[in-house]
DNA sequence: CCGGTTTAGCAAACCGGTTTAGGCGACGCT
DNA sequence: AGCGTCGCCTAAACCGGTTTGCTAAACCGG
């Protein structure tokens, strides 16, 4: 009996009963302590809490949700595995934004990403009371999912759903900034490093960030005049060996671009690697522009020329727009398209003078 | 009428009950089609789960989590704000290792911070089933909340309480390979560069990682016959800004160390560019050597000298041992140290012959 | 001393599930 | 025919809170 007594102290965490009935009052008095602690006398409620305190009562979270219908917190959805998500840069700035959106508005963070594979079980099981999904295509199944379930979901980086509230970055304008840069530099040669998560099959989305990214390179170069040959695109993941082994295996191909063009900072760096690698000077022979600016352009040797966009606003847009829908506001379905900008620094120059003949 | 019901329908999610009429069943039934199908008759079983699907119903995780008394996902605290733990690379490695681990376990991740200023509201909202609490002193009034609220909780890069399990790494024995190190190429002239977060005061705690590391370059100096003086060894927070700073103020105090133990790789990295600011090279006039083996250290120019701690694994191991609590297995509480090494890299040098005399 | 208004606190319903303890009819066996 | 067993399903209790009437006592003015 005493050992299952004390068993019970340790194991079990005082409910409010527990509480209710050390302090000779009904579990209403409790909650009304915590709650609304002016329906109650002030000597009594003053009780109630000390009661509750000496007991360590805290009021159970879950239950808490269940009676109130919400759970003050947000997922933030990504189709790649965490560990992923977490060392990329890219992410880390963007999750930064969120996080100040979430803070500030008394939100926690929940990350909802595949679960043994499969992102619906993820989905089913998280509790939050909204989304917002980084870098889904619209041929997820889970959107459609999430929609039904009826859970206020924004979408970031994603293929864009008329009826879906999102948040967008000038994609395509960016990549004409950068071409044009280059153009105006005198380059003509170009090779293109595209990005594609190394997961997904469906590089073919033709509303990803990708694609949107390519139209803008080929706007510019048409604009120019000038051809973008499919064998100068060339694609791997967005990381610095990845855009290093695309660099590579352009110039082993035998193409001998003057400029690169490089959908993210990370590739743009590995480009710059594997240029030098080979005897090539940056911005000497070639010039390479990237995508994002996170830290890494700033650091890099020679510092990156990039298209700057606003990561961690993009994140603090979203959670607000979010944040907005949970509270009722925000009838229509609501599209944001944040500007990009050209960041020039040292990796961009004027095209080398003959710089076929000289080969 | 009709309106009611089209506005609840869109409105409000079906439950348990809805299914339950729906399919001519009792609730128990409907539970049981999804959790022990093997209880019901196979065509009931698939009957009720159509209408389920038809119905669009999912079961509520809130409530589900309140019945089984378990959340199944895991919380990462952190005294910091969460934007800041984000844009760390350090911290960035770190949930990526416990990402991997959380994530093969099928336990989601929740991010508990100072919500509204106040860690302890954020701990009591959060429904996990147990914690990851990183970077937190024993001074912080948290732990004694978070035991007293039964919750399971694994202390990481904190000061070890002797009863609390928890994972560390030997800062001191890194940081004393790192100063022999030094004194193995003949420095005798140093500067420490200390970390402290920004928002703590109490950067004396005695256990924390700057005073463990602190100790262990003591430890190798001392046995060298080389003091440091209180002058010698000056803080700032963990960043390259930071470190650039530390190292301007001690040489602008008239300092002229040959070689700097940085206490983390951003610092190193920012006292690199100070001393290149002040026209010194590294290593020829002055050595650095990092703490942690970030990314940042490896594509720094040099590539950076620095202690190696494994940071993920750290985040892996935190994560496997909480959940082997939760199993109910690990009756004592464990501690475990995790090694760290030195990786030699381009920063560091011998000392330069008569530095003092030409100066 | 009475009727009306506060005040303080309670019982019970509810949130949306899971789980225990049975109930009921069909079947097999003797 | 009688009885035990099994297969299938259900009623009701439960998880730990919040919230909605409602009641009984205290208070108040006339």
């Amino acid at each position: 009996m005493r050992v299952d007594d004390r068993v019970n102290q340790l194991v079990r965490r005082p409910t409010i009963s527990d509480v209710a009935s050390a302090a000779g009052v009904s579990k209403t008095a409790v909650s009304f302590a915590f709650n609304q602690p002016g329906r109650l006398a002030p000597n009594t409620a003053s009780r109630i809490r000390s009661v509750a305190d000496t007991l360590g009562y805290r009021p159970h979270p879950v239950a808490r949700m269940l009676t109130q219908g919400r759970t003050r917190s947000i997922g933030i959805l990504t189709p790649q595995a965490l560990a992923i998500v977490f060392e990329n840069p890219y992410f880390g700035t963007f999750n930064a934004g969120v996080a100040v959106a979430a803070e500030a508005a008394g939100y926690a963070l929940h990350f909802i990403s595949p679960l043994q594979g499969s992102l619906a079980r993820a989905v089913g099981r998280a509790t939050v009371d909204g989304v917002v999904a980084v870098g889904l295509s619209a041929d997820h199944p889970e959107v459609e999912q999430i929609r039904r379930a009826g859970l206020p979901m924004v979408l970031v980086d994603s293929s864009a759903l008329p009826d879906q509230p999102s948040i967008e970055v000038d994609d395509e304008g960016g990549a004409r900034l950068a071409a044009e840069h280059l153009v105006g530099l005198g380059h003509r040669a170009f090779v293109v490093l595209s990005i594609a998560p190394s997961e997904r099959v469906s590089g073919e989305d033709p509303d990803g960030v990708p694609a949107r990214r390519l139209r803008g390179y080929r706007a510019a170069l048409a604009a120019a005049g000038i051809a973008l040959p499919d064998e100068a695109i060339v694609t791997s993941e967005a990381t610095i060996p990845g855009g290093a082994a695309s660099f590579a295996e352009a110039w082993d191909a035998g193409q001998r671009p003057t400029a690169v063009l490089a959908m993210s900072d990370a590739t743009a760096v590995g480009a710059m690697r594997a240029a030098r690698e080979r005897g090539l000077s940056v911005p000497g022979d070639i010039s390479v522009v990237g995508f994002d600016d996170v830290d890494l352009a700033r650091f890099a040797d020679p510092a990156l020329t990039t298209i700057h966009q606003p990561i961690a606003r993009k994140g603090e847009q979203a959670v607000r727009l979010l944040i907005a829908i949970l509270g009722g506001d925000a009838a229509e379905p609501i599209h944001e398209t944040l500007a990009t900008r050209l960041v020039a620094r040292a990796s961009t120059g004027p095209a080398p003078i003959d710089r076929r003949r000289a080969d």
